[in-house]
DNA sequence: TGTGGTATCGATACCGGTATCGTGATCAGT
DNA sequence: ACTGATCACGATACCGGTATCGATACCACA
């Protein structure tokens, strides 16, 4: 048992040529019924199973979806994710995660090392590689799929929603509602470019109806219940006449929620928080945190699609843009 | 650009043989200072990167870590794999990943499906796979490492700790503060075996002091805040003496405290709840759910460093067992 | 000058599959 | 019985790298 087992093993121990083994396992056409069945009892008498390497290198393309993911410390990546592996299930493709932790050079590194496993397709996320990896994703000549984003012009195919749009969306809400005392809270505001996008939007709609930002706190390192506590505090004691925070998501949003409740702050009636996502542990707050509800199983599942069709379609299929629009979620914010 | 470039194009382009250039690219001996110069240089300029299925093949090994999880609904499997993709980053190791959803069968067609990639290593959430995937992974002679748990028989090495005592240890914490009416609720309980034998744990502790549930309610479906919420509404319903209520993670606490604040119920005055995991997200809540805190991220770093470790030292180095004891953090819940 | 050692390189043989094409056998139709 | 088509199968040539070993050049030293 010990040594590894190969097509030429499986098909000395069932009396035919390594071809015809081949072809058995792999649902060929030109193969007798009869041999069929011997090469899969070979098989699974001497516990063969296959070498993707070897049948990838000779067959020039592999059955590996690379999906690169900004970071897996907040569930809305691992939503992705998830939505990915679903969409793969059955297919016979397999989709092979790597994480950047927001870094575009980690980012090019394992596009460059995905690449070298011959993908049958890529899925990246956010629009704004550096010029470099644009490039490296252009030349590579596999369907590539960026996702979450579509502010911006795609190598390829595109699923996601415009950031910019959801900012100035949730603007237009707590105008509407009222609110003038509006601070921004973030967390690692360089990295995240799409936040960026969220947050711009929502200050340029401020902006173009007379009003701008109070104040802005950006907290270091990643976005975090805990982080989103401590900018409430802070923003709130140093601004007492704050109406609303709009935090870069809902994990900072809920910490802010935390924070509202134990200083007796009455949410949303004294302090609207607003956050994005629309993540499932909202349920825990029925209608306190204002939010944008993201599809990101959606989003996953709709990548993987495309990335099949295309691989489907044999050659190239044209690009496409999904887009996925985030629904606002009001809560018990009741426009005035 | 169109045309895929091999090492013999960067070999003809640096006026080498493919021999040199190969040696030149991954830093082998025995070339000279002027080639490795060269072979860089027409490698940057044709664009060229390897192919790891060629390389792989032919080497006999490929630096592919094959981790397996059960699931992406929650944050702690994506810890894990965050843990374990940090121990790899600069290793020229990389992660891919595979999710099981708790199903047998899936997982065995994932290890057999990574297997035939030839990885350098696997790391596998739980103990308890079938005879059969056992088999697998006993024969497949790559270093394995079993996380997440320590009450079984590892294949080789493995990193976690025992829910058996978790669940013992959180019984006699709550015996301690005196608590009498309690009730179990969970989800998923048939394919969650860690969740099973915590829950063993806890009640078996909860007998040997004469003492028995009250009741116990499992929601179908995975575990998420909504449940909980749902859960901890039934149960204290139907139970109106409730004082604790153990659920199966902090997911579903959580959801129940949902339901706690919104009822009035005290917490943890009148009622106590207990999850499991010690999420970050608990910081919004502080003190109020007893809970025991795992080391999501160090169990994955661990895991992937043994896979190191066992792949430096040439020859397969004896299985370890690594426990990483979790915490139990009581919170506000002061023993009588 | 002869000898041995070291540094550098290339020819060749694989790694374990799949694509391709050719061969013999079987069979229907005339 | 002969022809052409279809079926089943195997021999052979790769896929794009790496391992191995031998060849060459250069140098130190006897």
């Amino acid at each position: 048992m010990k040594s590894k087992k190969t097509l030429q093993d499986v098909a000395a121990a069932a009396g035919v040529s390594k071809m015809t083994a081949s072809r058995a396992l792999r649902g060929d056409k030109d193969v007798s019924s009869t041999n069929i069945q011997k090469v899969r009892k070979a098989a699974r008498e001497i516990g063969y199973f296959g070498n993707h390497l070897a049948a990838s290198l000779s067959s020039k393309r592999s059955d590996l979806i690379g999906v690169v993911v900004p970071s897996l410390s907040n569930i809305v990546f691992p939503q992705v994710m998830s939505g990915v592996t679903n969409a793969l299930v059955g297919t016979g493709f397999q989709p092979v995660f790597g994480v950047t932790d927001y870094d575009p050079n980690k980012e090019n590194e394992i596009l460059r090392n995905m690449l070298s496993w011959r993908p049958g397709g890529l899925i990246v996320t956010g629009l704004d590689q550096p010029e470099e990896t644009r490039k490296l994703l252009l030349d590579a000549d596999v369907p590539i799929v960026q996702i979450m984003d579509v502010d911006g012009t795609p190598v390829d195919s595109c699923v996601g929603f415009s950031h910019a749009k959801a900012g100035q969306d949730m603007a237009t809400a707590i105008l509407a509602a009222g609110r003038k005392r509006i601070a921004y809270a973030g967390c690692n505001i360089d990295k995240d470019t799409r936040a960026q996008k969220r947050r711009r939007g929502f200050v340029d709609t401020l902006n173009q109806h007379g009003q701008t930002l109070v104040t802005e706190k950006i907290a270091d390192g990643l976005s975090s219940v805990a982080a989103g506590r401590q900018l409430a505090k802070d923003l709130s004691e140093h601004h007492p006449d704050l109406d609303c925070i709009y935090f870069s998501n809902d994990d900072l949003a809920i910490g802010g929620l935390s924070y509202c409740i134990d200083a007796g702050i009455a949410v949303p009636k004294t302090m609207v928080l607003v956050g994005f996502n629309g993540l499932e542990l909202l349920d825990a707050f029925p209608g306190k945190v204002v939010t944008s509800r993201t599809s990101r199983q959606e989003i996953g599942e709709t990548a993987a699609n495309l990335i099949l069709a295309s691989l489907k379609g044999a050659r190239s299929a044209d690009p496409v843009t999904t887009v996925i629009e985030p629904e606002v979620l009001l809560g018990d914010l009741k426009p005035k």
